[in-house]
DNA sequence: AAACAAATTCAAAGCGCTTTGAATATCTTT
DNA sequence: AAAGATATTCAAAGCGCTTTGAATTTGTTT
């Protein structure tokens, strides 16, 4: 009767290590955890045996025994119908992966349709299957900050939440700043008519965007033309769709804020479709989350745009989310990152 | 003494439920999990007490007792130096994930730096932390097939690894036939300067897409020219540069052949750049892995392509790989998914 | 060399579940 | 109503590790 078939798989265990090396299991358990009772020449005589029979403490084993999980839940939210997922969400992953590995987390990954949202959590919580989680892309004021305190599953925001009241931990982008000088540094230019291609209108890196935006506005006292103002998915048809709309206005805008790389690609074939060329006749200026398959290595930057790694923010946010799980007293703490301003060729004068 | 903080978290386990019901732990056990020995009304009591404490049974116990990981591992490769997360990834994710989540499987991902390629993969089964893998961008020799044969760790391939002698399981568009398809289908609108831009050299789908390309030339006894094709990362400025490369040469190609709809942003970057129009003066043909942030709902595609679901792939490929975990006798498989080919406005007749 | 302290090592319990093999309750048959 | 068959339930062992509290060895002091 084989019950367990990942014992024919591997049968180096802690068991047979003790019995080879004539010592208990506690010993060599210790010798390995690196506690300091051990004395010296045993724990040189454990350790090449362990690696002489690449022992690795069985997983499972262990997260039973120490209570611990090792693992850090990303669950992202898929909506029935427009099943997009995030392209920034490869390399934010890729980010925090580094930071886990650092640390021997694993990384659990899990698509959520939108309705099982919360509910995702309390059986994460409930299994008791990770240390803690990583929230991807909050809404304006989300439901689930809340939920994770009362399950008391330590998390880390990946941007934030500005209606909520939940204390929380976060690592943000400076949005507002961000577009703020985006917008400014297009009206310093003499733009005058601006449009802004956004993201999901609930999404708080929107709201906070177009904060920003309309803040350069009214500082140089610009008019606010809400329909100059954009919301939706941001892929690269939206940007495409949005732009023609744009350009068939009455007035059409000078230049184009869009919200991502992606997005600025669809602006530009719009306008390229209509017989436009970018920068010479209508500008435009992109976040830049330094995707790597977006990457362009040369010297004068294809797009202007305010640019900060999500990558980094990935590292960042893992990096937070650790320190919390290793040390539960520990107070809630936000970081925001400021972008960085990059001009390139997509921006000049606006046409007199 | 805390031994076990999780424990203050959730305190309803398997010992307070069966307490509670005054039942066995085995009993309570059977009938969450659907044996048969366990009398009806017994099962609808445990069922419902279960409901009401939110009873679900501690994930790593259950591990630790089955022998079962319940979890999948996804490597990806990361280069040193230019570390490109393929922009497929997250689709593929998207699709495998929806498969784990109906059989309860966990998704475990993990970046790997080149060089410790082979033995993370070690790593993963001393640790016995998952309980199969799937193997990403196979090279058309790939060593990771051997390893995890050897470590009889069930895994599939998306994709194949051509040179390769071992067994073992896969799931891959047909890229020779699509690539096959797609040459012939300009050569029929009458081009006979076609350039292919490629993924990297060494991995298998690059090749075979060549060698499909080659084929519908030599069939329609058109002289291959090798700097007609082009290996490269697959990001968006390489098809711009491949494009602007090609445009200067002395016989410039009259269409363009595109390994992703990325890279056919590039290509079209570096024609409009030109001053060329895509599809008047060069048609461009694209592969179209129906990536969730490019899906273009228009009547017509913007882009010619052969299209097929990198997302279905990932549901494919995980299937696959749940059937080989839950029965280690069953035999290997490939799974061949024939790519789409679709007209769109990028695809004229070359001008006189 | 006895008595005490410090350094090591160990046997056994426990983590929360599943599963085995035995025990008990219920139903049939004669 | 006893015996046999069947349906339920249970106590206990086991998964492979960590950790507790005790035992043993070694070193130090008088």
């Amino acid at each position: 009767m084989t019950r367990n078939k990942s014992a024919l798989k591997n049968t180096t265990n802690l068991k047979f290590l003790a019995e080879h090396l004539g010592l208990s299991q506690t010993t060599v358990s210790r010798a390995l955890n690196g506690f300091p009772e051990v004395n010296y020449k045993t724990r040189q005589l454990v350790q090449t045996a362990a690696q002489k029979f690449n022992y690795q403490p069985n997983a499972r084993a262990k997260r039973l025994a120490t209570g611990r999980s090792m693992a850090i839940g990303h669950l992202v939210s898929v909506s029935k119908g427009h099943e997009i997922v995030n392209p920034i969400f490869a390399d934010f992953i890729a980010g925090a992966s580094a930071r886990y590995i650092e640390s021997g987390y694993d990384l659990l990954l899990s698509l959520v349709p939108d309705e099982k949202e919360l509910s995702a959590y309390n059986d994460l919580a409930a299994r008791d299957a990770v240390d803690g989680v990583i929230i991807h892309t909050p809404k304006e004021d989300d439901k689930r900050l809340k939920r994770l305190n009362e399950l008391n599953l330590p998390f880390v925001v990946h941007g934030r939440s500005t209606k909520s009241s939940e204390i929380y931990n976060w690592v943000d982008v400076n949005n507002e700043s961000a577009f703020f000088r985006a917008t400014e540094f297009l009206i310093d230019l003499g733009h005058r008519s601006i449009a802004l291609v956004n993201g999901m209108a609930d999404l708080d890196f929107a709201i906070r965007r177009t904060k920003g935006y309309k803040r350069a506005l009214l500082k140089h006292q610009i008019d606010v033309v809400s329909d100059y103002i954009l919301y939706g998915e941001m892929t690269e048809p939206y940007g495409y769709r949005s732009t023609i709309a744009l350009l068939d206005r009455s007035i059409p805008p000078t230049a184009i804020i869009a919200s991502s790389i992606l997005v600025a690609n669809g602006v530009r074939r719009g306008i390229e479709e209509r017989g436009l060329k970018m920068g010479r006749d209508i500008s435009i200026l992109s976040h830049d989350d330094d995707l790597s398959y977006f990457r362009d290595e040369s010297n004068v930057p294809v797009y202007s745009a305010t640019r900060s790694s999500v990558r980094e923010a990935g590292y960042k946010s893992a990096d937070l989310l650790i320190k919390t799980i290793e040390d539960p007293t520990r107070q809630c703490e936000g970081i925001l990152i400021e972008a960085d301003l990059m001009v390139g060729n997509s921006t000049k004068p606006p046409k007199s």
